[in-house]
DNA sequence: CGCTTATATTTAGCCGACTAAATATATCAT
DNA sequence: ATGATATATTTAGTCGGCTAAATATAAGCG
């Protein structure tokens, strides 16, 4: 009984990720980005000059994945890379104006998407809900 | 103020997916499978012998994913592929003896990510959490 | 019957994510 | 200074997910 709420709990959690990552992808395709590039570039925005090792922290994914999104948004002229001065191993990764300029038009795809999410729950439900999931992702450390 | 919440919902959700998603892979690698394969297994438990295009449905996904997905599968012995006798384009699904027991094995893995998950969660807000990701799961679609 | 359209699956190729192993450079200790 | 170890990144290869296009078969219609 208790099972089978915690069961549609995790199987809900699931859909709704897999389904937020389509449309969002799908969305993010308008912009000329792919899904996930959008979280890489928000760190840049927050402040660039990082290394790749930086990014994999924040993004908690492992290098190579770092690599090959890096490689994409280079091509796509969104960022550009130099190697550090003082330390040839590291690459320090620069947002291009063009990657500057996908901020505003990012943010606002992010608003969309959260209203959808987020529609028809009331203010206090979403702070409980917040809640809720914080104590999760904690569980999950 | 409303917005940041909003927003670290959607992020919340997100982090939350990609933990579980990544930890469940790695479970998942003990008994052979990978990631998305135990949905798919799921779906035959409750009944072998459907068709890639029901598969497709039922984890809502395209075409190319299960034809890949399948072939992985068929590859490690946990199903079998036979051609429909009156429709030669269509493909049926059906589980060997060894694809019928990862049930098991699968049941206790799916149980104790859902513990982890909800540790601390008590059951009343369990209901809750569940209504509103019932909720957010119909504003998607 | 033959032609067109619809349906089921596959192929090729891309991105995000991973692991294992290779490479390059730094650093540390002898 | 040299050799061992540590760190940063890349390469190769895998799987889940996708799109676009190819293939194969069915079904409908004149």
């Amino acid at each position: 009984m208790a099972d089978s709420v915690d069961c549609d709990i995790r199987q809900s959690l699931d859909r709704i990720s897999s389904r937020m990552r389509r449309d969002y992808s799908e969305s993010l395709r308008e912009i000329n980005l792919y899904v996930g590039q959008d979280n890489l570039l928000a760190r840049l925005w927050s402040g660039d000059g990082i290394t790749q090792m930086q990014l994999c922290e924040h993004l908690k994914c492992e290098p190579p994945t770092v690599t090959n999104m890096v490689k994409c948004l280079e091509q796509n002229q969104f960022i550009y890379r130099m190697r550090d001065e003082h330390d040839a191993r590291v690459m320090r990764i620069f947002l291009t104006e063009e990657g500057k300029a996908l901020e505003e038009p990012v943010a606002a795809k992010w608003k969309q998407q959260q209203e959808k999410l987020l529609e028809s729950v009331l203010p206090e439900e979403r702070l409980l809900l917040r809640r809720l999931l914080k104590q999760m992702e904690s569980n999950l450390c």
